[in-house]
DNA sequence: TGCTCGATGTTGACAGCAGCAACATTCACC
DNA sequence: GGTGAATGTTGCTGCTGTCAACATCGAGCA
């Protein structure tokens, strides 16, 4: 009928069908491309359908809700994270396994945080939505490469080559962690967001060198055992 | 007239004056409550204006802007966490100058964490509006005491004390920060938040005290000097 | 004493957001 | 060829921030 022939003219004029065909890797595209630009506040269910083309509720036949697209922004910003820091990894050409092992965690925590200030946006994304951390004492993980467990990996490298004392290396891993992600964090959104780019590379180096020493064994095995020991408990 | 008869009689019974009085404050005050029990996403003009029992608009003529609002909480937060810090700072009761000084950097970072884990909330919204931390280069601070003004001045105790070697000194702040500032935020909002109590803060002593050691002179000074040295540029 | 003006508070509007419900279109399969 | 499920649209509610116009009040001046 009539307005049949309408609607078809009209379709093929725009080439805009009923149906998107490809609306949630479209809509996934797009939130990442808005995260990129904007961090979390760019994720916009209302605001990606109009760029995608599409009204604004069609979103929610794709994802449950804004958490679910959030999530799916901060799992290709995982596989951002993971990539530059086996970037980093791959790099590593030593031949010595202490060194190697010790180039290679320094490499991890640099992979780290490049990718936090190559992807900023993506990257706090990623830390509205990250999954807790396992136990942290049951080591099955399974998973897919994911950053903890290839710096768990990295840490267990260093014992094994002799390089990490046995006794330091539980909460090894929170240790680098929160070292590399606290200067992410300042770095990026936080009261470091304005260091000139130079002395930022230089002063993540002489960090990054200092955890390295930190976690070395020999001399610093006696020195540790005369650590300052004070109060500890909570006020 | 009549009508002012009623406003009168209104007034009387819900003790309710036109003019609140004390808007600023009670604003604020709600502002904080709101915060510490949701973070920034509790702060929300028009829910504090109701919570103080006054009309969705009022808020506007005591501050420009929602951001002003959050501003002020957040200089409340920066208050309490400058509290904190002291109050760990006062129980050094070292009188060896090395070991004081020592005991001292780990009691910052330790009411550093204290104070995150106390007031999440605030915390957080503390780490939305911090100002950028001027110049690094630029020492004459002159303001009250702030955060990183007392890392400084404990890091120099450090350096003056003769236990961190002056070559280590730059950069230092910031290695610290990080550290603690990252264990605060994988803590609270990331992916370690259910981390038991007493691991979390077995893990932070580790960690403390692996700053201590890293930042030791001596045997760790000619140790530095063989550093893993590799290329450091940013991929 | 009474008036006036600036400070403070209110009402009403607009726009953007998340999300629910009802309706429309299309596709795939029987 | 028809029918039901999948997908997309329209319209609504209620939340948010913010602007503009209006109302009320208190302090200071005549």
């Amino acid at each position: 009928m009539y307005a049949d022939n309408i609607a078809a003219y009209r379709r093929s004029v725009t080439a805009t069908r009923y149906h998107h065909g490809n609306l949630r890797e479209a809509l996934a595209d797009a939130a990442v491309d808005a995260a990129r630009e904007h961090g979390p506040d760019g994720l916009a269910v209302r605001e990606l359908a109009r760029r995608v083309g599409v009204s604004h509720n069609a979103a929610y036949r794709h994802f449950a809700d804004r958490d679910a697209l959030v999530d799916v922004v901060a799992g290709r910003a995982l596989t951002g994270l993971v990539e530059a820091m086996e970037r980093r990894l791959a790099r590593v050409d030593e031949t010595d396994p202490v060194l190697r092992a010790r180039r290679r965690l320094i490499e991890l925590g640099a992979g780290y945080v490049d990718y936090a200030l190559a992807e900023p946006g993506l990257f706090r994304v990623l830390f509205t939505a990250y999954p807790e951390v396992p136990g942290l004492d049951d080591k099955p993980e399974g998973e897919d490469a994911d950053p903890f467990a290839m710096l768990n990996a990295a840490l267990d490298d260093l014992v094994d080559v002799g390089y990490l004392d046995p006794a330091s290396r539980p909460g090894a891993e929170i240790g680098c962690w929160s070292a590399v992600h606290g200067f992410a964090v300042l770095n990026i959104e936080g009261p470091l967001r304005a260091m000139p780019a130079d002395e930022r590379e230089a002063t993540l180096q002489a960090m990054l060198a200092h955890i390295d020493l930190a976690y070395g064994r020999g001399q610093g095995a006696e020195r540790r055992s005369r650590a300052v020991q004070g109060p500890q408990d909570a006020s």
